[in-house]
DNA sequence: GCTCCACCTTGCCCCAAGGGCGGGGTCAAC
DNA sequence: GTTGACCCCGCCCTTGGGGCAAGGTGGAGC
């Protein structure tokens, strides 16, 4: 009747018309089923699917559901739920959409950190270390290396990180600390076994123990079991390509610890 | 050695602790490993994966752009890229981060007006409506079966949900209709046959054709070909529950027609 | 030497919400 | 009678890993 009264038609529509209704596609209407938030509806003799205005009706309050973020597993009980439970779970629902989206507001803040591509996966301050590096006329082998050691420094003592540039920018403010670095990049093609080696490493531990706010530690420090795998890690990287470095850090390492030297330092 | 030149250990690290450096699970690693975004490192005499410096600096950076929102599957490109395509396809993966942050505060925004369980799914407008037909003293089934009707109407036929909902208001402020409707409603329990219904039928038609206002169309209207489907299924709804309403709705119907009134409102 | 425990190896199946494809049956129109 | 649009079912694919099984290893304590 064309009042506001309802009731319904025998034959019904296909899963095609019901999903176009619903607005949604057919394998979704059938996704539905799989998982138990429709019911079958009856067959037609050739077996296909006939959609009363019931199912329809069924259909709609689970895709209204749905499509605002309610995960399927929690619709069903959803709607079967009285009006007190319904609005506790709809709030819950709305929370750990709310949970999702600072998630990803925070990953596209840490996203936007990383847009300067030559500075990937670093804070301003170990950039700007880098930058005085190349002013400092060190070669761009050098610098990029140097990059790539923050990086591990970084990712594996997050903690030291910080007192870690500090330690850089004091050792940068000595010229003759500055003097030594570029003489131990040169000696990358030195033989292992070149007393100019030792002589240096002489120097660098020298100059290492005269300046001890080269070496500074926070004064709460206790050594962990591990640190000394992480800093060693970060110390001998690319160690590989140059034979004279591996004899030179372990020089340098012997002399600070017979100096009295924590751990991370040597 | 500990100025900032960088260098390697000969051993390397077990997949665990590569993973607890990185924060991440040793599942993970392996995955990472699997599609081809981190090269396998060396294995040990028992066929245990070493990790060294320039394995863990790999794994940090992917780390990195991974839990920035950057989906594996370009992470690889990514990290092998110049810094210009670099840049290019950052700022794509952030433009695709805040359609997907929109789309799920959209969703949020949804949720939020269903939050009242009893008013499931409808808007403010047709919620009026319904308390309306409580205030005017039908029956609370009636009102709920009204409810679902509105809830199909709303989804099978978007654009004339409007137009439905102001024809529905004229209906309510006619008494006469209103005092028809409530004989409808009673009429659910009488024998098909019932000559009751025939008179009802004809009062219910003469109302509507003497109130065109209960009856308005947009003067733009155009009949889809599946309008009468969708209507079909809406005034049919719950036809199920009482055969007498099969006829009163098709003797209404047909003087409708008679009259000349289009198809959505047969 | 023995045992315990933590760690490593590979492989297989699982999640959410469907998408795509393939082989086959059906319906309506031309 | 044939074409095109629709329906059926079932299998594999996606993201970023988690869980579990069955078996090998390494170091510490007894």
């Amino acid at each position: 009747m064309a009042s506001p009264t309802i009731s319904v038609k025998s034959t019904g529509v296909t899963i095609g018309q019901a999903a176009a209704f619903a607005g949604v596609t057919v394998k979704t209407v059938r996704h539905y089923h799989q998982h138990g938030l429709l019911n079958e509806p009856q067959r037609d003799s050739s077996g296909y699917r006939r959609y009363g205005s019931a199912d329809l009706l069924r259909l709609v309050q689970v895709r209204t559901l749905a499509s605002s973020g309610v995960p399927l597993a929690e619709v069903g009980a959803l709607l079967d739920a009285d009006a007190e439970q319904f609005t506790a779970a709809l709030a819950d629902v709305e929370r750990r959409l709310t949970e999702r989206i600072a998630d990803l507001i925070a990953r596209r803040d840490t996203l936007r950190q990383l847009a300067d591509g030559d500075r990937l996966l670093l804070p301003g301050r170990a950039l700007a270390i880098l930058d005085r590096l190349t002013d400092l006329g060190f070669d761009p082998v050098y610098v990029a290396s140097q990059r790539e050691g923050l990086v591990l420094a970084r990712a594996l003592a997050p903690k030291f990180f910080d007192i870690f540039l500090t330690q850089l920018e004091h050792r940068l403010d000595d010229p003759q600390f500055v003097a030594l670095t570029k003489r131990g990049w040169d000696a990358r093609s030195w033989p292992p076994d070149d007393p100019r080696i030792d002589e240096l490493a002489s120097d660098l531990a020298d100059n290492l123990l005269a300046n001890r706010e080269h070496l500074t530690l926070p004064t709460d420090y206790r050594p962990r079991s591990d640190d000394a795998t992480r800093y060693g890690l970060i110390n001998h990287h690319l160690e590989d390509h140059a034979p004279a470095w591996t004899r030179l850090n372990a020089l340098v390492e012997t002399k600070l610890r017979a100096a009295g030297v924590p751990i991370p330092y040597q």
